[in-house]
DNA sequence: CTTTTAGTGCAACTCGATTGCAAAGATTAT
DNA sequence: ATAATCTTTGCAATCGAGTTGCACTAAAAG
């Protein structure tokens, strides 16, 4: 596991404290995180300084956004060595009922095979439903 | 084709003149519409109406959603048949240039194995880049 | 040490989504 | 047919996530 500084380091980001912290926090969390989430956690944080930090990550591949439905963007470190390239995709599950976003790294994005003339960029895989822990 | 009547009767939902327009309109674009793009074709219809209305259909499984991450979701038609239940989902695709969403039917969804005890609901699969006629 | 550049905190604002409420329209009961 | 009830509609207001302007502070460069 890489420290906060290895990362920044890593990825050309200059370390500050909101920096440290807010990356802390992202790594200290299995799931994927909204600006709200880590600004609750963090108190003594401004939110628009996360806003930015964030901001700032995602331009620099330290973490990437997922867009799952809740209507709040959430935020997960990329895994060693990921640009967010296609390749580098993976689904996200969403829980209905605890609102939690998973990252499924084990399960691998298809191939997929567009319209003639359409290019591939990005794309965002969220899978719905109940996580082990709501589906009881 | 089946026409607006008919939809709504086959999903049972009653028919009003709000609800015919919207269903109108969307069976009458081949991408998917923000509720926006609603609102300003038709300039006499209030946009909590169309708001409703589109969650009455969405409800009653006349339109699904689209989360395509350009912060408006975005209403297709359902397929004829469709239950939107997993089995129906296809690959939407959201061209990061002129910002319209396709819907691509052909493209089949591969089975997910989700990880141990989790329930899959539903699906939201966003392939972004860009479209045939942006892509040049 | 001074100058320049980058980061932070605060407040305000944007805009899509949503809701309360009253009027209008449709449905059911009398 | 009329009254009572329920549904839909339009308007205005509100909510909340995201974003930006600006002044202040901290860090880097000269």
């Amino acid at each position: 596991m890489q420290t906060e500084e290895e990362i920044l380091k890593i990825k050309k980001v200059k370390n500050t404290a909101v920096r440290t912290v807010v990356l802390r926090h992202l790594l200290s969390h299995e799931k994927a995180q909204s600006l709200k989430d880590i600004e609750n956690a963090l108190a003594y944080t401004d939110r628009s300084s996360i806003f930015r930090t964030l901001k700032t990550f995602e331009e620099n591949k330290v973490i990437h956004s997922i867009e799952d439905g809740s209507g709040m963007t959430k935020y997960a470190v990329c895994a060693e060595g990921c640009n967010c390239d296609p390749i580098d995709l993976h689904y996200h599950f969403y829980c209905t009922n605890c609102d939690k976003t998973f990252c499924l790294f084990d399960i691998p994005i298809p191939n997929i095979q567009l319209p003639k003339n359409f290019k591939l960029q990005q794309a965002n895989m969220v899978v719905k439903g109940l996580c082990d822990n709501c589906n009881r």
